[in-house]
DNA sequence: CTCCTTTTGTTGTAATTACAACATACTTAT
DNA sequence: ATAAGTATGTTGTAATTACAACAAAAGGAG
């Protein structure tokens, strides 16, 4: 059994499935040396791409020679897969490899060619792909819902309010050091600690390192 | 044939698809009065609703008393999908019935239940489900990135170079007018007006009303 | 064409933020 | 315990933006 079969996109399948789904989706595996193009914006894929070895990076070149990196993409993990869903959508990003690396390709092609099909391998294989759709989903709403206010401070009180939701009570932890909850909502990080004291001062939150209470008087 | 058959959830499924899809998942009307509660943000919940008749907004309603409407639903659309998918996230947004209203129920309490199943029924409400959700997220993650960066000037580049990369020309058309485009940029329009302005001054784009060019140097 | 409405562009000002530089608190290793 | 390193808080300034008010342009109805 190869060490990929414990991606989450094989969740709950046997090996036999996990073939079955290889062979079917007619996966082939390629190697690219390293900042060697994998995918280009602007294409469209029927493909998507699971990481065997080394590391991508998923990253955005405008026309006026602009870049981001946007996200890495380690081993087990995949990248494309809502492109290759969706055959006619756009590419908006690259896909470089970050390093030497080997990838497996799976071609969906839309899901005309998996809809008729009734086996359970391809029954399991949509699942997990549409739970890890899913919730990639919730984190991207999320994120979304939290930098749309244009204040920090909205867009703290926003985030804090979601957190006091998932956890059920208005005191908790966050996952996030200032620097990077700075990064989550899009602002300065000075700036982040300068409002969060002005919250404190009015008395509408209370907070310790990464411990917050909200305090709705 | 009733009309809800036409939503695009039952994309491609017969009739009797489309009757037994509603009978293993124990579709239930439900009606509700104007102004009532459907959903909580705070709860979890294994069904997803259908609106059949009226409409509902989506809203969030934070601890302090601040109310923002996210979005509307109307007829055939449906709502927290994602949420039934996932059982165990919880609702960051309240459901509430914006006119009297009646919808249909879906349990699908995760996909547990679904994920053994090898009838042909599910493997395409399930594929359907799967396209909504991706879409979703190729829509949520052109958005989340086109309001990242921090100056206005950057987002309209941002967004710009991916029309561009859609419609594989550096002169296009795009689908807003200047409020549109402000919104969905998440600044003033008229700030916006004034950076598109400045951007042409430069010699960095063209544009007149909804057109707009890129000028690569 | 003319009046009216809507959209878009322009300008000045107040508010907010980013940024840099520094101060303080907290950690960790020795 | 001390020193070095990291995380967090504070402050002042320059840059950017929102906002409001208005001007100009475009579109529609009669």
């Amino acid at each position: 059994m190869k060490s990929f079969y414990q991606s989450v996109i094989f969740k709950d399948m046997t090996e036999e499935e996990i073939e079955t789904c290889l062979t079917e989706l007619r996966a082939t595996e390629k190697t690219y040396k390293k900042d060697e193009m994998i995918l280009m914006a602007g294409d469209t894929t029927e493909r998507f791409g699971l990481v065997l070895e080394g590391s991508v990076t998923i990253e955005s070149n405008d026309i006026w020679g602009n870049r981001t990196i946007l996200s890495h993409v380690g081993n087990r993990h995949f990248f494309a897969e809502t492109y290759a869903l969706l055959e006619d959508e756009t590419l908006l990003v690259d896909v470089r490899a970050n390093e030497n690396c080997r990838i497996l390709f799976f071609r969906i092609g839309s899901l005309k060619s998996l809809r008729s099909s009734n086996e359970l391998w391809a029954m399991k294989f949509i699942c997990n792909m549409l739970e890890i759709s899913a919730y990639k989903n919730v984190v991207l709403s999320g994120r979304s819902f939290h930098i749309s206010p244009r204040t920090i401070r909205e867009r703290i009180l926003s985030y804090l309010n979601t957190v006091s939701l998932q956890k059920h009570s208005t005191e908790f932890d966050i996952p996030f050091d200032r620097q990077q909850l700075a990064d989550y909502l899009n602002v300065d990080r000075s700036a982040l600690s300068n409002e969060l004291s002005k919250l404190q001062r009015e008395g509408i939150i209370s907070c310790r390192k990464n411990h917050f209470e909200l305090l709705s008087h």
